[in-house]
DNA sequence: TGTATTTTATTTGTCGACAAGAATATTTGC
DNA sequence: GCAAATATTCTTGTCGACAAATAAAATACA
């Protein structure tokens, strides 16, 4: 296990002590700080977050529900893989989640959904600009979520954020192997996203949904075509 | 809490008490035995099912990820209300996956599938014989989620059945308010989606999903248009 | 030397206990 | 008699401990 783990522990506040390693465990896990197949072990968490085992594992019986992490019964939890074997499987719901959030943000969202993706994108377009691949795809993710946010429909939004989250993984693995410039594409075609949604054109919302997705779904198998090596085996 | 939840404990496992409670606290959750809004009291659940509080916890904590129930910091945790004022993303959701799912199974189908599929519609087409509404529910979700297999794409599925489950309660409190008599036309329609999967006809099965999830959620809308008390207040 | 078997050690799943917070009951002040 | 303040009860969140299950090490054996 990495020493990121390791931080100067907070006067933490009871009751927030599961939500508190979930959100440490879940950024190590997508940031790979704590790669796909790493063991967890309980103990050491403990003792590192100075807590006990109790709240440890109602945090990973949390990430497991999610797919983040994997229990096998009496052995124990790992960092879940990245099944490349189904790949496509990834890439279809992505690409449909990317459509119909899309869309419905175009039909119902308010001005300050908009502005809120406004927001991200301007952090987005500065990563671009200061070619910061990681920060570039946290942000993306981020921009994306509000749009699914503004759609307002939470089995969509977490549907997507899942799948976010798991693309954010791959893409960590393949930034982090090549260091390509990063396309300034990426940003107009968040404009033009934006300036559909903003029009409540939900035709030209899907449309440009549609093709954003295609752009990335391209890009990541361009990276694995790329890569002889298999990151991480299964 | 009702008495349905005291069975006779079977000698049970290392390492699968966490399972045991799960199932048993969402079986209850799904057939309305622990109606939405009914609060979970872990002592008593602890003694009932004679085991300690811990896996009851980490069960309650798998449940509340999955949205079945709802606990609020440092308060009780309760079966999660169903949200009637946003029907509407809920149907929306469910009939974009069933066409989804339909589609993908005519795609990917094998005959192994197509075989456990038309088990569950001899199973659904005796429940619907029997006039027997609760079992119909249940085996109509399963009959679905056999489809979502057979399309093995694991997101949609595990999105699905939660939309699918979602329904089985709502479904419950209406066909528990009235005794209607249970229409013959599912069972047909089930058949028509069998051929269409069985042909591997993508456009036809798309067609006859995405009916057959018009016809449920007009039959929903039209249970609770009839029904004017609201059996649940948020 | 390599394999099978026993022993040891580690790790997980579960338990009972305890303290902090919230809900309820009781007392106090007006 | 009613409202505010206090005390009490109850529930939750967390802890340390222990036993079953597994993995690792050590030993016996061919």
């Amino acid at each position: 296990m990495d020493k990121k783990l390791i931080r100067p522990v907070p006067e933490r506040k009871r009751g927030q002590g599961v939500k508190y390693v979930y959100e440490i465990l879940r950024d190590n896990i997508l940031d790979l700080v704590l790669p796909p197949g790493s063991p967890i072990d309980e103990i050491q968490l403990a003792e590192r977050l100075s807590m006990s085992r109790t709240p440890i594992r109602e945090a990973l019986v949390k990430l497991a529900s999610e797919g983040l992490v994997t229990t096998l019964p009496n052995r124990s939890t790992m960092v879940s893989n990245i099944d490349f074997l189904n790949l496509h499987t990834f890439f279809d719901a992505m690409t449909l989640m990317y459509r119909v959030t899309t869309r419905l943000a175009a039909e119902n969202r308010t001005d300050d959904d908009l502005e809120i993706i406004r927001d991200h994108q301007l952090k987005f377009s500065d990563a671009v600009q200061a070619q910061d691949a990681l920060t570039m795809i946290a942000t993306n993710r981020d921009f994306h979520a509000a749009i699914a946010e503004a759609g307002k429909n939470p089995y969509y939004t977490s549907l997507f954020c899942r799948l976010l989250d798991e693309g954010r993984r791959m893409l960590r693995i393949y930034y982090s192997s090549f260091d390509d410039q990063l396309p300034q594409r990426y940003v107009t075609e968040h404009d033009d996203i934006i300036a559909a949604i903003e029009a409540q054109d939900v035709a030209a919302a899907d449309k440009l949904a549609s093709q954003h997705a295609d752009q990335i779904v391209q890009q990541i198998q361009t990276f694995m075509a790329r890569d002889r090596r298999r990151p991480i085996d299964l």
